[in-house]
DNA sequence: CCCTGATTCGC
DNA sequence: GCGAATCAGG
């Protein structure tokens, strides 16, 4: 398909609307983001209008500390929720260390990150999850009903302060 | 893996 | 001029 008048202006407009080479290939038919993104430069219309201001990370930061709920509400009843899978017993003499630790063992922290004995669980999470099921029922909780949301409005932060073994 | 634009180069 | 392939980045 070739790039008639009207296609180019067609190109130029959604172009300049801030719509990207796929969106616009997608749109128009018949080309490819390739093809837009070949022509905006012949046309020498690859500058355009920034979509987004760039914040500093500063910035960014003072929002979402602006943002974030005081840290009684983002923790979760965790005790309410719970089920019945128990916590898992002692998984062996070797701490888990951050370099030590495996990809497919359960990655709840346990005692203090500046302590030497600070470890993970370590016990099989499996399936790339990142905690095993005991630990996972801490760490996702379900949001089910509008009451129970009103409780908790973010999920539970894993911070467990004792050892669980 | 999904996506973004930028660039190269044979056609 | 065109755009697929590729690159670099998010």
């Amino acid at each position: 398909m070739a790039w008639t008048e009207e296609r180019v202006e067609e190109l130029k407009k959604l172009w300049s609307e801030g719509h990207s080479a796929s969106q616009i290939a997608a749109r128009m038919g018949g080309v490819t983001r390739n093809a837009v993104i070949g022509k905006v430069h012949r046309l020498g219309l690859s500058g355009r209008a920034a979509p987004a201001k760039p914040k500093t990370v500063t910035t960014e930061v003072r929002e979402a500390v602006a943002t974030a709920a005081p840290e009684r509400e983002r923790r979760a009843p965790v005790r309410s929720v719970l089920r019945d899978l128990p916590p898992i017993g002692d998984f062996g003499s070797d701490r888990l260390t951050v370099s030590s630790i495996g990809t497919d063992q359960c990655k709840w922290p346990i005692g203090d990150p500046a302590s030497e004995d600070f470890h993970f669980c370590g016990q099989s999470a499996g399936g790339g999850k990142p905690y095993c099921a005991y630990h996972a029922q801490l760490a996702f909780q379900p949001s089910t009903s509008r009451s129970a949301r009103k409780e908790r409005t973010a999920p539970a932060l894993p911070r467990p302060i004792r050892a669980v073994s």
